[in-house]
DNA sequence: GTTAGATGATTAATATATTAAATAATCAAC
DNA sequence: GTTGATTATTTAATATATTAATCATCTAAC
């Protein structure tokens, strides 16, 4: 039988694990999450987002979503307002404390990531995000 | 800048979900969670382990892994003993529910794992797995 | 205009992740 | 044989993941 270390999701657990290993001490010393930070990033580039397309594009469902936005907006990071339209519908936007702190800190995120790449190989990283884009695509 | 989309971590979390709804319905029929299936399936091809090899080869953190093991152990799915010759330690092992139950739906989650290679594709699964053990020695 | 069903967000309950601290047992040096 | 540092596990505190259920709003059909 197939051996346990011969699991496609333990594989991408590890592999996400040690990603992460290159920016977990640049979240702790900005004391953001992972989750936090991916939030940050997308309305930083998307602008005003509804809560529904943000958990789409985070890849965080809408109830874990509704604590951390909660967080975020207890710390000034974020800031909510109710759709006029659709009542039941939530903008959320950074604060301008928050695009600030981003603005400050993405270039070293940036420096990271770039490190990362470096030492993985520039083509094989390129290989692999599209291997990883059809992974996502596989339907069960 | 670099697009939010395009985020190692981001898709990997992304191939990783994808990956795991082919078998979620079958954890689910089972009531057992994916952290769960994990650590039984590492007990039945390694029999008995300490916690610690246990948290490292299953991906999990020690203080996680105290709670599923209590879990895992309340439902009669594992066993624990003190060693002898170092009492901090503790033996881990499946119990003969926990190995009937494996023996009987591992052949499904097998089935399931094979379905999911083909449509990916056998050649690119080997590619993308030698990627993923890349990834997981990168250090930062 | 009402109503049944659908939808967006939240709440609730339980499980896991993460970091720090505590506990207990071992080991190394003296 | 004590002491001090190290190690394995657990506890504590907070954050997130997951599923089910609730609540308010909206939409479509009548």
């Amino acid at each position: 039988m197939r051996k346990f270390d011969d699991s496609l999701p333990l594989k991408l657990l590890k592999a996400r694990e040690a990603a992460l290993n290159h920016f977990r001490p640049l979240l702790k010393e900005i004391s953001l999450t992972e989750q936090q930070w991916r939030i940050i990033r997308a309305l930083n580039e998307f602008g005003a987002l509804e809560s529904k397309q943000l958990a789409e594009c985070c890849c965080i469902l809408s109830p874990s979503l509704t604590g951390i936005i909660a967080r975020l907006e207890q710390q000034n990071f974020i800031q909510r307002q109710k759709s006029r339209e659709d009542k039941r519908r939530v903008l959320l936007s950074l604060t301008d404390h928050a695009q600030k702190v981003f603005d400050d800190v993405s270039p070293r995120f940036e420096e990271r990531y770039r490190k990362m790449t470096e030492q993985f190989g520039q083509e094989k990283m390129e290989e692999f995000k599209e291997l990883l884009e059809l992974m996502a695509t596989v339907k069960p």
